[in-house]
RNA sequence: UGUCCGAUGGUGUAACGGCAGCACUGCAGAUUUUGGUUCUGUAAGUCCAGGUUCGAAUCCUGGUCGGACAACCA
């Protein structure tokens, strides 16, 4: 039996809520036994990874069940969007891996229809044209634990309130001089169900219908009838809307809708430790320059993990993994780093790069020798090619691969030890060189056993440790780029009284450093991803050209020894 | 002093009245020409108090704690 066949019939055992109502609603033919889900971003800012993994649960569940996935851009609100905005949720949604296929929609192109839905309540007695300003609304609407006031325009006759909504349409009023509102109760325990507004004019211009509506329709009065035009079966949103749930079933139901009724279900967002998701706080970070832009590699929008290297696979395996609940959460970043590590592991070319050199003399090694070593691309691929290595007598090699007096666990090189040269010979450490002045190190000297070069070893030796090296005339310089996390605390928001949550910030979050590597790095292009051996992930920079390659640092790689290292100096 | 939602190892998530499991993290070891990978082992959990039941993480009651809700944002 396949894995697949085996997950369907002990299936219970490991679906989260949301599949649970779907297979209920599939057992009961609900909807005809259709399954068709949407994903609906408002276009006024960047897709982050919280947005992925809503993405990845409303593609994948229309996938699963043989249904179907919309992508319906919520752009009732012009003055805060843009086309900017669509493009990019676009480009990122595609990038995620997923199609919506000919199912580009727009909550703009159901206006006419919500305009006539609209006319449809006033016309049962359901809405009415209230003209009091935002202000006065908001003050006569009462508090969690305090009724509201009725409006005193609430009863005012089917025919007036036709009239004045027509008006109000056709422009013959100021902006937020009238509202439309729905009118159901003033004293609901909800505050949503106190007469919320389902229309306000505003005079601006929308990216899409421009300047033919100056009414544009609210959320709530919107979202549930898209979702019954467009034929959603579930409507799967984050859990803030809860509260509004009994509302968009009240629309539902005064417009009398009973067949092909979309079914709004709540799970919790996703919150990651060492970040900050809210779109507000991620625009502030962007304004004040405090990052380069949507798509610096710091910034958890999915164009930034892009450009810092994550594989669309790891962002949605990670999404699997953390799972769907209703309870609050902050998933470990390092749930992140471990799935994008995983994959690039199998994926990723491998190159020898020096990030911090000190130069390594081969005192018996010919002068003007050039041995080509070979590498293997990728160790992890069983197809994999091999690379050339030029090996030379002198070479850098990382400074921290070096320890004049070394604590017993050092496996790499010291005086009078032995260590291997990655993909070349064992060498031992005779000398060092200093400066006279500074006391820095500035050039290692070593012979080599001629017998140990890798693949055709038969000197017997064993050695703990291997370093990697590059030959310093064959050199190639590149830029890279240290990355790390954003910010110094666990969960930035919480921070003392009267700082915010850039008083967190690590002011360390990117280091650009000079760097040495082996030939090969000239050959990869934007986007490539490399694994600088023994260091970590890389991912080319698209502000990279031929003469000059920019590495982003994606993730390290785990890192025992620095373990080792931070216990030691705990001790000490 | 409202309504709604939630509470299982450090972090997530399962268990649908019948042995509390999985993943990440941590720790220990094996393997290793990456102190990587892989493999093995290990530590750590049902918010509290009652009740129902042969049996409760699960059902009931009461509490505690956390979150959401008072835009003409979504």
């Amino acid at each position: 039996m396949s894995d697949k066949g085996k997950n369907e019939t002990s299936s219970h055992t490991s679906l989260n809520f949301i599949e649970e109502i779907i297979r209920e609603d599939l057992h009961n033919n609900r909807n005809d036994g259709r399954i068709h889900t949407r994903f609906p971003p408002e276009p006024n800012g960047y897709l982050h990874i919280g947005h992925a993994k809503s993405i990845c649960l409303n593609f994948g569940l229309a996938k699963k069940y043989g249904g179907k996935c919309n992508l319906r851009f919520d752009d009732t609100n012009p003055m805060t969007e843009s086309v900017e905005y669509v493009d990019s949720i676009k480009e990122d949604v595609r990038w995620l891996g997923f199609d919506w296929e000919e199912r580009e929609f727009y909550a703009s192109d159901y206006f006419h229809a919500l305009f006539d839905f609209a006319i449809g309540l006033i016309k049962k007695g359901k809405a009415y044209v209230c003209e009091m300003s935002g202000e006065e609304i908001a003050n006569t609407r009462g508090t969690p634990t305090r009724p509201g006031k009725e409006s005193p325009w609430r009863n005012r006759p089917v025919k007036e309130n036709l009239e004045l909504f027509n008006k109000m349409r056709d422009g013959e009023f100021p902006g937020g001089t009238k509202v439309l509102r729905a009118k159901i109760d003033m004293s609901s325990p909800n505050m949503h169900m106190r007469d919320p507004v389902m229309y306000r004019i505003l005079h601006a211009p929308h990216h899409r219908t421009e300047n033919k509506w100056c009414i544009y329709p609210t959320y709530d009065w919107t979202h549930g009838q898209s979702d019954y035009i467009e034929n959603i079966t579930h409507s799967i949103c984050t859990l803030e809307f809860e509260v509004h749930r009994p509302l968009y079933d009240w629309f539902l139901d005064v417009l009398e809708i009973t067949e092909n009724r979309p079914r709004q279900i709540e799970f919790a967002r996703l919150n990651l430790t060492y970040t900050v998701m809210s779109k507000r706080k991620l625009l502030e970070l962007v304004e004040n320059k405090i990052v380069n832009g949507w798509d610096d590699p710091r910034m958890p929008t999915i164009s930034g993990l892009r450009r810092r290297g994550y594989s669309p696979e790891s962002i949605r395996t990670f999404s699997e993994k953390v799972g769907v609940a209703k309870r609050e959460n902050i998933i470990d970043v390092a749930l992140l780093e471990h799935c994008c590590r995983e994959h690039l592991n199998k994926i990723a070319s491998r190159a020898m790069v020096v990030m911090n050199p000190v130069k390594l003399i081969i005192d018996n090694y010919p002068d003007d020798k050039t041995e080509e070593m070979a590498g293997k691309i990728n160790p992890e691929d069983p197809d994999t090619l091999l690379r050339i290595i030029p090996f030379t007598k002198t070479l850098y090699i990382e400074r921290d691969d070096f320890m004049e007096d070394p604590p017993k666990k050092f496996f790499r090189l010291s005086p009078g030890k032995e260590v291997r040269l990655k993909y070349a010979y064992i060498i031992k450490c005779e000398s060092v060189v200093k400066d006279h002045e500074t006391g820095k190190i500035t050039e290692i000297h070593c012979t080599y056993d001629p017998g140990s070069r890798s693949g055709q070893d038969i000197s017997n030796k064993k050695v703990k440790g291997t370093i990697h090296w590059v030959s310093v005339d064959h050199a190639v310089k590149l830029e890279a780029r240290l990355y790390d996390r954003l910010f110094k605390t666990e969960n930035p928001d919480i921070v003392e009284e009267g700082k915010d949550f850039k008083s967190n910030l690590d002011p360390d979050s990117l280091k650009i450093v000079e760097a040495f590597g082996e030939p090969s790095v000239k050959d990869f292009t934007t986007g490539s991803k490399v694994q600088f051996e023994r260091n970590g992930y890389y991912s080319v920079d698209p502000d990279s050209t031929n003469e000059h390659k920019i590495f982003n640092r994606t993730v390290t790689l785990r890192d025992s020894w620095a373990k080792v290292l931070k216990k030691m100096n705990k001790q000490a």
